[in-house]
DNA sequence: TTGTAGGCGTTATCAA
DNA sequence: TTGATAACGCCTACAA
């Protein structure tokens, strides 16, 4: 074993050097504003002792920890974590740290709030629409206003800044690729209405079915929660029908992959005897069998702007009492699991 | 907009309690050392104030982080998504907060030192197996020792801890399902060895052909790099081949199924005229086309192992000059990319 | 059982 | 241009 060595701090730079403490923080935080020579000299003596910033000292003196947290529902889902490695390399090329947290146990609201007030990190990005509440919470006069942009999910409280896509224009844009196929029998699988994503992206199917004169028939829409299973259980629900729909509009990929999956079991086979369309465009959808059409959200795009726009509430590039709101815009990629009726 | 309030302090907590900083932090560390009237007394101040304790200071002051870093090549591959799922949760249970960091721009033994060194966090959790050159590094008489386990890839130091799965065993078995189910004719697509991983199955393959007493082909050896893309150019390969083989070992799912797709463009179905098996289990392959019969890895367990492990050093209650190793089992899930040939 | 005091390593202010 | 000094908020000897 090698004798452990303390961690050189900035005192044991300055002695190396023959400069006092600040003149090494200064050189490394403003070189301009110390001689050439000095400069040098500091320099060489923070390789040779080896010196790396204490954060914590850092944090503690400066009030912040260049440091942001990521709160999402699971990680573990490629959805997310796609986002992350967007709002990484976004908070890397600005010098900010990512700290993750995933929703674990029960309350929703606890989860967080150890960090919250810790100073751990100095913002929040939230993908986690059913966190809704803690979005008042969080800017309200108890807390400590820590910054905080919504992403992903739609968060009702309009004083909190969001980066979401235009869930129900884009809803509405695959309904209508459907009906451009010339289907005319259209179904939807849905996901609980609490979630605001899923709620406008039913509005978005009903109001292109509207506008194109089609009936909504309840029997057709269908209720999941976002998961392959309930893709399933839907599946199973369409095959005991009497008159079956055409072609679906589910809520996003998943749903879509697992009702495929169900129906060819029994012998129906998408596209054939059905044409289904996601929302989400995840990794899975492209290899699917068939490869799925779906709405693809441009989730680098979320992750980038999410990140950057909070570091820039942040660093008070943008004033933070006006709230920011932007909406990206999500695109159909056709495949091979819709065709014309 | 509400008026800014200072977040409030341990002296703050204790002006309000009518006590010493010292009992306020003794009721927050070690509640049994302080009189239940005055433990009750703090703890209400601290919730009217709504204190929380500031982590740098806390940091500084105990020459901790509680906070681990996962450092991964991408995040945004769900195979390292699911372990750091598993990562999260495992350290949170333990109170420990997780940062993440991917490999960035060229310089891979760079873009970790920052962190390395700044004591924004306690241990590294290493899931990159061409960073091995830092494996030494990190245990050398120059660094600050800080705790290293490297798990999913396997490093060629004994000196570092590692929680790893039996690749080469592994491969063997992959091998040999193809082999029972009658496939004669076998190729392997690989990846390049200098990621021992892939190495190390390479090597399983070969010696379960050798026991079987059947032939390695070289052209039926086909080099990819881990990617889809990879696994359609193989698939091109295949398929100007004069004699082609029944069945593909692929060194990963990725380049199986990319490897699978581009045969079925060209009118060769998986597995009436191919089997293939996989690596890995990564969720893609449970809805591929056909679903792909796969070696699973543990991902969870390899995460929360390599975790637990991680802090059991960090905390003493491993010694840390006695390397860990850690070998999984990886799991052979059949599904409908093989069968009799 | 509780309080006092000092220091963790850094940076900002002020003075030289 | 540089240095001395104080303070960020916390924990822990030590003393009471």
């Amino acid at each position: 074993m090698v004798p452990i060595r303390k961690t050189p701090t900035i005192q044991d730079v300055a002695r190396e050097a023959n400069v006092s403490a600040a003149t090494v923080s200064r050189v490394l935080s403003s070189p301009e504003r110390v001689s050439k020579i000095t400069r040098e000299r500091v320099l060489a003596a923070v390789s040779a002792t080896g010196y790396t910033i204490n954060q914590a000292a850092r944090s503690l003196r400066l009030r912040n920890a260049r440091t942001i947290l990521m709160a999402a529902p699971n990680i573990g889902n490629p959805y997310y974590s796609t986002i992350l490695d967007a709002v990484i390399r976004a908070g890397s090329e600005r010098g900010y740290s990512i700290l993750v947290a995933t929703r674990i146990g029960g309350d929703p609201d606890r989860w967080l709030a150890d960090y919250l007030h810790s100073n751990r990190a100095d913002g929040l990005l939230l993908f986690d629409g059913s966190l809704d509440t803690f979005g008042i919470n969080a800017r309200n006069e108890e807390g400590p206003n820590l910054p905080l942009v919504a992403a992903y999910d739609e968060i009702p409280d309009p004083r909190v800044n969001s980066v979401l896509i235009d869930n129900r224009a884009a809803a509405a844009r695959a309904t209508r690729h459907l009906i451009g196929l010339g289907h005319r029998q259209i179904g939807h699988l849905m996901s609980p209405s609490r979630n605001k994503s899923f709620h406008e992206r039913r509005l978005g199917f009903e109001q292109a079915m509207r506008e194109a004169g089609l009936p909504i028939r309840p029997e057709w829409m269908m209720q999941g929660d976002h998961t392959l299973a309930t893709g399933i259980a839907a599946g199973e629900q369409l095959l005991a029908l009497r008159e079956r729909p055409t072609a679906m509009f589910c809520g996003n990929d998943e749903m879509a992959i697992g009702l495929i999956h169900r129906l060819r079991l029994a012998g129906l086979d998408c596209p054939r005897d059905l044409s289904v369309i996601g929302f989400d465009d995840i990794a899975v959808a492209a290899y699917a069998a068939p490869p799925l059409t779906t709405m693809r959200q441009p989730r680098e795009d979320i992750g980038r702007f999410a990140t950057n726009t909070l570091i820039d509430i942040i660093e008070g590039v943008i004033p933070g009492d006006d709230p920011v709101h932007v909406t990206l815009r999500a695109e159909l990629v056709v495949r091979e699991s819709t065709r014309p009726a």
